[in-house]
DNA sequence: AATATTAAGTTAAAAATTTCACTTGAATAC
DNA sequence: GTATTCAAGTGAAATTTTTAACTTAATATT
């Protein structure tokens, strides 16, 4: 494999669209070859990108015929790290919280929530799909223990930044925040920010200005 | 209010992280004025981006003094449409569905769930934050009486299509789509994909390239 | 009142990303 | 066997986006 560098962010987050696509494709459909244009077109993403965006890290096609379709879906896979799952911790048990732990489709992508908990008595003792909600008292000695490298925030916004600390003071390496809020960590942590209430504007937005020029 | 041209999807993106900053300040902190400086430091976001952002759309700052915070939120939300509020339909009613219909902060950002709609029998009837769950037959109908434009997706993937096309027929104009598929719709439609498990890979992917340099 | 400082707005440069045009290689048709 | 078509890989061009440098305006200081 090449070298990870200078490779755009953007690349970065079409590959998993592709790596679902060629999922699809192994599953569902059973095809053995796909062409970037085939692949593109059903992401809606040019071929050309598609191709480039595989260039940075090899060559997985045959010029003239296409890309092994499984051949591809584990090179992706690999290169995306998803090859394994990644034991996960999340804290905040709430409805969002709930709503992830029971989402199917992280396992295909690597996650494995393991361990869910929160601060609120009422909530602790109760099972989220079979996954006890434990006291964030032990987060850390979990996430020792069982070397966990991920953590979700599921909190409200106030108890993010606090919830972050400890997840960084246990050891975990990389966080997926979905609390609306700016989290304040070490160099050496990688936050991903999933501002849900950002992706909603950018409709309104369009709405809007729809609605001007009529 | 300038031309809306050529303004970079990015730009769009980070006005939103303003407007909440923003609402903050006025809340919270008593502050009557703000930098950019300022205002992008509590983001992450560098002070001339903040600016070149603003200035696409008009001159919303005083030169030597700064930014007063409540006029600017005033017209940023304005700029994004969130000065009002924008009443849409969601469509299933599982656990993703659940969280957002009780998502507190969307208000913030303009966006109101007036109906909740699913197919499944077993859902239809109960309650969602006082919103009753309806029969997906009746989407059409309400979205016309009520001149809904907006519409949400959290069926499962093999679903969404089937939603999307009612959606459009029903006279929406833009949809946010949780299932992880890409939707095809009429040209004048927006679709904004609010894809769950890519964010993850990202997160994953920093993670996989970590352990490997170690 | 003149000077220094602060900070918005703007133009130009730099950097990043995407698209294009081209080269190479494989399969198929003639 | 040669020609044609298809499609990956790639370097350069075009585009987009960000960053930097500069100009202008307001306030505070001496």
């Amino acid at each position: 494999m090449k070298e990870r560098q200078n490779i755009p962010k953007a690349t970065i987050e079409r590959l998993p669209l592709y790596y679902r696509c060629l999922d699809k494709l192994v599953t569902f459909e059973e095809v053995e070859v796909v062409s970037s244009k085939d692949l593109g077109g059903r992401l809606g993403i040019p071929s050309t990108q598609v191709r480039k965006d595989l260039s940075y890290y090899g060559e997985f096609g045959r010029r003239g015929v296409g890309y092994n379709v499984v051949e591809l879906k584990k090179s992706v896979g690999k290169i995306l790290g998803v090859d394994k799952l990644w034991p996960a911790v999340l804290v905040g048990a709430g409805n969002l919280g709930r709503a992830l732990v029971n989402y199917s489709s992280f396992e295909m992508m690597g996650l494995e929530i393991s361990h869910v908990f929160d601060s609120d008595l009422s909530k602790i003792g109760n099972s989220i799909n079979n996954i006890p909600v434990k006291s964030t008292k032990i987060l850390e000695k979990i996430v020792e223990e069982e070397e966990i490298k991920l953590g979700v925030i599921t909190v409200p916004a106030e108890a993010a930044q606090e919830v972050a600390t400890e997840m960084v003071e246990a050891g975990i390496k990389a966080i997926w925040n979905f609390a609306p809020t700016r989290l304040y960590v070490p160099e050496d942590i990688v936050v991903k920010n999933e501002d849900l209430a950002v992706g909603i504007v950018s409709l309104i937005y369009h709405l809007s200005w729809q609605e001007e020029i009529e």
